[in-house]
DNA sequence: TGTGAAACATGGCTTTT
DNA sequence: AAAAGCCATGTTTCACA
C-alpha cells in the first residue's frame, strides 16, 4: 500500500466504472501498469468488489429508519438465528451487529410508515428472545470515501 | 421499472463491472437492448453509481464502531455544522442523521482502541452542544442487496 | 453488423534491495 | 544478482451506432 495505491483506491471508490485508461491518465502512470495495480489490489482483498448504488426511493422505499434491537439472553444461536433472519427479509438493507447496550441495528428501506410498522411488529418484535426494540427514521444517510489509515500517531497534529 | 429492470439493477449491485454482454446473456436479452435499459435507470436516477468496495481492515482500519449522539439545544445551524465537520474526517465511514432519542449516528473505522478513544473525545465530546455521546463497537456489518418495493400489501402473506 | 476503442497478455527496460 | 515495478506493443474482446 503506496501512494499510487491508495489514489487508486480513492478514485474507484468515487468512480468504479471509469476505464483502466482514464484512471492511469488521471495517476499519470501507463495503462498497463494501472491494470497491474488494480488486478493486484483486488487479489489482495483491499478491494473486495464493483457495485452499483440504487437510489432505494427511486424504487419505491423512500422511507428509511434504524431499528435497534437487545436480545435477552445474548446467546449465540439466538444472536446468529436473528441475524440470518434480518438478513434475508426484503425491507433489510444492512444490518450491524454491536456491543453496547444493543446488539443488532438493523437499517430498513420501506414503503411508508405502515410497512415500517409491519416490518417491527411481524418480524421483530415477535422473534424469540426480543428484549427491547426502539425505531430512529434516517433523515440523512451520507457515505464517504474511505482511505488507508495514515502512519503516524494522532491524526490532528 | 418492470421485472427486468429490477434484475438488472439486482445484477449490478452484486457485480457492478460485468461486460453488458455478460450481463444480457444471463438476463436472456439482446446486448444493446440491456445497454439501452442500463442506461435508461441511470439517467432515471434509479442507479446512482458505481463504486468499490474496500476492506477497511486491509487499508489498516480493523475497528469499527457506531457513535451515537445526541445534540442539544437541536438548532438547525448545529445539527448542520457537526454534520459536515463529521464528514470531512477521515475516519468517518458514514452518517445517519436520525430523529428518535439521537440525532447522529457516526459509522468509523480506525486503528485501534486508542484511536477510537481520541476520535470521540478531540472531535466528538469537545464539539459545541454535545449532550451525550455513546460508543458500540461493531462486530459484523452484513449490508444486502435491495430490491424494488414489491407492489400489493404486506409482505408476509 | 461493422468500426473504433478498450481490456488484456507479453516481453523489454529501469529501479530497488 | 535477484526481484519488483513500470512501460510499449500486439491480439482479442467489447461498447456503441
Amino acid at each position: 500500500m503506496d501512494e499510487l495505491d491508495a489514489a487508486l483506491v480513492e478514485e474507484l471508490q468515487r468512480d468504479g466504472r471509469q476505464t483502466n485508461r482514464e484512471l492511469a491518465e488521471r495517476l499519470g502512470i501507463a495503462p498497463s501498469t494501472c491494470l497491474e495495480r488494480v488486478r493486484a489490489l483486488r487479489k489482495r482483498g483491499v478491494i473486495t468488489g464493483f457495485h452499483a448504488e440504487v437510489d432505494l426511493a427511486q424504487l419505491g422505499r423512500p422511507l428509511q429508519a434504524l431499528i435497534s434491537v437487545r436480545l435477552q439472553p445474548k446467546v449465540r444461536e439466538a444472536v446468529e438465528g436473528f441475524r440470518e433472519y434480518v438478513t434475508e427479509l426484503p425491507e433489510t438493507v444492512a444490518i450491524f451487529v454491536v456491543s453496547g447496550g444493543d446488539d443488532f441495528i438493523i437499517q430498513v428501506a420501506v414503503r411508508d410508515a405502515g410497512q415500517l410498522r409491519d416490518f417491527v411488529l411481524d418480524h421483530v418484535a415477535r422473534h424469540r428472545n426480543i428484549a427491547d426494540v426502539r425505531t430512529s427514521l434516517v433523515y440523512d444517510h451520507i457515505r464517504t470515501s474511505t482511505g488507508p489509515e495514515r502512519r503516524g500517531g494522532r491524526d490532528a497534529p
